[in-house]
RNA sequence: GGGGGUAUAGCUCAGCUGGAUAGAGCACCGGCCUUCUAAGCCGACGGUCGCAGGUUCGAAUCCUGCUACUCCCGCCA
């Protein structure tokens, strides 16, 4: 509907520039936008105020012209100049219903688009270290990321989700001595328990479990428990297997699926850090000092040089995150999007230098990046520390056992990743039902109930006969929500391009109140059939939208609450 | 000291990439269930968009400088 509009005015500035009011070598960026208020009609251009300059008129004057020279068309039943120079167009009942014939014809599909017209990104996500149980930011990240890659698939690109951890370092060696120590019956209080070893609940039952040599089946390896307390290795596969399928399960619980787990040391193994730090010393982007191999990043916006292998000849974090990410771009992803939480920041310009060192015609700016900030849970009005060490903390699924799994990624998407996010359980469980993703919810079930309902009264409804009828909506209510359901494919275009999931779930607590509010005005199941096809073709449509937002959220939309 | 982020109603947050009179939800106050789901609706209250400049027809939004809070700044990940 825009893109008439703006064919329109573009004719309209044309035929003006032929008689000479305007002048020839101006370059017009036709914006139209929709307007907050009713009373400036359905769509506004700014138009003539930013060409008024230009065409050495007033603006209101240019504005006239404008609609002068507009050509007739039938979306269009008038046009008005307000404020300024604004020109606002009132359209016509008929094209502000057009939506419902297609979401109706186009159904999941509404709101969907091609942009990505089939290109490969890829969506890192949580990337924890399989050192203890998924925790709230985790969950952030798995909320954010998962609605991400649905908003990609939706908008046509072909779309991976990766979980990317390190199986060998330093702080799983720290996990399995901690699990031998409690092998041994050690307390973390004991003199003899290692040093920064973890303390949680959850180390004394692995030790239990690998001592009963269970079998561990993770989503990405499978490990018997060995047994024997001395078999340190033994005890660092079973340990590493037994987190990975603790997440697997909050994972699942959440409704987040990964297509690929990727293993740090199988960066090791296939060879690709040594060939990544010897293709940045051919490059001559490093220099030694002090015993240890640097790499210049300072060359590409970094404020200070970076380690890459320490004097001790151990490579750091950061070497391994380049050939990672160089393999990425080796598997053909035109687009990365990293999910993190923003305490990662001074990663970003590392990662990118290191890989512009690597002269691979890498663009400048890949990877992008999302960060979102920090979680900090509230319990009983105090704020609950997360301490992986002390072991007391609250994990993702005491998150989603207590305040259900919708309403915990409903609370952890809809906001801005850049906001710092306070999670109050008791408000989560004490409101549930004020809970906005039930508001959302409930607007769909009330759907739901009234075709229910419909059947019940010997009634029949069908979409194609109820196209007939839909001049029979008018009322203020519904251009209203007529209004708000054409705007859906916007803000899923929006919110993909931009990566701002957030964006949906506000939209559909604004569509949901449209929805209430029209409601409560009117009663659907009227007897008269055109008028009742008319209303149950509209909140079908609703129905329809609702179901495609909460998709791309990963929440349910229930038949019946 | 350097860098990231944030600052909007009593509280939690939106604000469609610069538009017209800044919006929701909680909380508080007053109404609405013999009628399709009251997990709902209607109304009232509530604002110096952190402060000060600048850019222009027009700024919560862009630029500069301050202030406050927060996170990072290791040959840890």
């Amino acid at each position: 509907m825009k893109e008439e509009l703006s064919q329109l005015i573009q004719q309209s500035l044309d035929s003006l520039v032929a008689q000479g009011h305007l002048p020839q070598d101006i370059q017009p960026q036709v914006q139209i936008d929709r307007t907050r208020d009713k009373s400036h009609g359905d769509m506004a251009s700014n138009i003539a105020l930013t060409l008024a300059k230009a065409a050495k008129k007033p603006p209101r004057d240019l504005a006239q012209l404008i609609c002068e020279a507009l050509p007739k068309a039938d979306l269009i039943t008038r046009t008005e100049i307000a404020g300024p120079g604004f020109i606002n167009f009132f359209l016509s009942q008929q094209s502000n219903q057009a939506v419902i014939r297609r979401i109706l014809e186009e159904r999941e599909a509404f709101g969907k688009n091609n942009v990505g017209r089939g290109r490969k990104v890829q969506v890192e996500f949580v990337s924890a270290n399989p050192t203890g149980p998924l925790h709230v930011g985790h969950g952030r990240g798995a909320a954010v990321g998962d609605s991400l890659c649905r908003l990609l698939a939706a908008t046509g690109w072909d779309v991976s989700s990766e979980f990317y951890y390190n199986d060998a370092g330093a702080q799983i060696q720290n996990l399995a001595l901690s699990v031998q120590a409690r092998c041994r019956g050690l307390q973390p209080d004991d003199d003899a328990w290692p040093e920064d070893g973890y303390r949680g609940d959850y180390i004394t039952e692995l030790a239990e479990c690998y001592q009963r040599r269970d079998r561990i089946d993770a989503e990405d390896r499978h490990v018997t428990g060995a047994g024997d307390p001395d078999d340190l290795e033994s005890i660092r596969q079973f340990a590493v297997a037994y987190l990975r399928r603790e997440q697997d399960l909050d994972l699942k619980a959440f409704g987040v699926h990964f297509d690929i787990y990727f293993l740090e040391s199988s960066l090791y193994q296939s060879g690709a850090v040594e060939a990544t730090v010897q293709s940045l010393i051919d490059n001559g982007h490093t220099y030694e000092r002090e015993g240890a191999l640097w790499l210049r990043t300072t060359d590409f916006g970094d404020d200070k040089d970076r380690v890459m292998r320490k004097s001790d000849g151990g490579y750091t974090y950061f070497l391994p995150d380049v050939a990672y990410h160089l393999n990425k771009w080796q598997r053909g992803f035109v687009r990365v999007i990293n999910e993190q939480g923003a305490d990662h920041h001074s990663t970003v310009t590392r990662v990118r230098a290191g890989l512009q060192a690597l002269q691979q015609d890498i663009p400048e700016g890949w990877p992008d990046y999302v960060l979102h900030q920090m979680v900090t849970v509230m319990r009983e009005g105090e704020e609950v520390k997360l301490s992986k060490r002390a072991g007391s903390y609250v994990t993702l699924r005491d998150l989603i056992d207590e305040v259900g799994r919708d309403a915990t990624r409903y609370f952890l998407v809809a906001r801005a990743a850049s906001s710092q996010l306070t999670f109050d359980i008791d408000l989560a469980l004490s409101q549930s039902n004020d809970n906005p993703v039930y508001y959302i919810q409930y607007a769909h079930a009330r759907v739901c109930s009234l075709m229910r309902k419909l059947e019940q009264q010997g009634w029949t409804w069908d979409a194609q006969g109820a196209l007939e009828h839909l001049g029979e909506l008018g009322e203020e209510h519904e251009t209203a929500l007529l209004r708000r359901l054409d705007r859906f494919p916007e803000v899923v275009a929006n919110a993909a391009t931009n990566s701002e999931p957030h964006t949906v779930a506000t939209y559909l607590r604004e569509l949901a109140g449209d929805f209430h509010t029209w409601y409560n005005a009117h009663k659907m199941l009227v007897e008269e059939q055109p008028l009742r096809d008319a209303r149950l073709a509209l909140s079908d449509a609703v129905r329809q939208v609702l179901a495609n937002g909460l998709a791309l959220l990963g929440v349910s939309a229930p038949e019946a609450m």
